[in-house]
DNA sequence: ATGCCATTCAAACGTTTGTTTGATTCTTTC
DNA sequence: GAAAGAATCAAACAAACGTTTGAATGGCAT
């Protein structure tokens, strides 16, 4: 599980950086940020302790670093496929639902189920942690107000207080079902059989496509 | 905002305990649990630093104590509901949904907009934290499968893992809806009036209600 | 009043934290 | 190949943390 186990001797070009990035994305996906030191990162690392604060001249700047790398790709690409939809053909709530949550799927590992980006992302989505919210809070209401504009484009019987909130219930019901994927899988001990996140992404579509209809 | 402003000298009764428990929610969910201190938890309680550890024994044990204190009601309330539920009546499906919600919406503190329930409570749906999951584990399981079960009596052509899905997009919604309420208020800067939780509530069970009838 | 037990208190404990330092090593450039 | 700059290293730093200690203080039964 650990990024490269190259023994990085003879000063290995300026990977150092990047092995950080990666590393300290692993450790926080899995713990939070608080819970992990700068000590567990660079020892998994195989760096020194002090090349993060030489190379990101702090802790708070190394997560600033690692969620600005998943969330901005993320919110991009959402915006990106929102505005390529054409609101005349069919089906415009199920491509703006596909806007917002396939950006987050795409991030997998390509088969690695213990998905570090799913972690990751949901815990930025749905974090409480101020240095995080400080980054999520200034790509958000631009992303927020664009979904809402398509939403009330595409269903104009909603109103903006309506389309406002159901944005954030399908953030919640995306964040959270990805975060606790696992526990669900531990939960149920084999009765629940998910082999992929392919079943749990179509029934959240589903789920979602009726409720963004609702009065 | 402060629990009490009395200033507790002549050692008024053993207050000092239930002051640690409401002054630390207050904190908690303000701010998380790692970075609340326990000297910024007495301080504000206007107690001796000791007294945490005299009282509860650690840290760890305090969080527990809050969590349990505002998880187990929430949880013993939804199951009561669930009991009440006859399904041949109208509308099994929207009673299902408030039997989840409303103890928690009931968690109020009458009025008080800054409602640190509602924070406290969808912190620890959302946590990730080992400290706090390892309470809600205990008892999740338990209340997601009633949850499934009712469900899939409601809904006869609904399978089991449907079912456990759809539990968790309701958790999550109602999580994270409630947990940036006040997000939402400060992001749309008036536009959006929600002059209380009611319209959300009402708004969510609609949202709900549909998706869990979803195909 | 006296002894007893629970509680509170100031102070200090040992860890762990993020950060800084100054020397050393590698890479690059001329 | 020597000088210059960038990067890495072991070591130490101060601050903050949860916890423990032992004395002081409270109420309460006898």
């Amino acid at each position: 599980m650990i990024a490269n186990e190259v023994p990085l001797d003879g000063r290995a070009a300026g990977l150092t950086k990047e092995r950080l990035l990666v590393v300290a994305g692993e450790l926080f996906a899995d713990r939070g940020f608080d819970s992990v030191s700068l000590r567990m990162i660079t020892d998994r690392a195989n760096v020194n302790l002090a090349s993060v604060n030489y190379h990101f001249g702090s802790k708070e700047e190394l997560i600033g670093a690692v969620v600005d790398d998943i969330v901005r790709p993320v919110n991009e690409r959402r915006l990106s496929l929102l505005s390529l939809i054409d609101y005349t053909r069919q089906d415009p709530i199920r491509k703006i639902i596909h806007a917002f949550i396939d950006p987050v799927f795409d991030l997998s590992d390509s088969g690695n189920d213990d998905n570090k980006y799913y972690k990751l992302i949901s815990r930025c989505i749905a974090s409480r942690d101020e240095r995080v919210s400080s980054i999520i809070i200034k790509q958000f209401p631009e992303v927020l107000a664009q979904f809402v504009s398509s939403l009330t484009k595409a269903l104009p019987s909603m109103d903006s207080n309506s389309a406002h909130l159901k944005i954030m219930f399908m953030a919640g019901a995306l964040a959270h079902s990805l975060f606790h994927y696992e526990n669900l899988l531990l939960i149920s001990e084999g009765r629940f059989d998910l082999n992929s996140t392919e079943v749990l992404k179509s029934e959240l579509v589903s789920f979602l496509l009726t409720g963004m209809n609702a009065s």
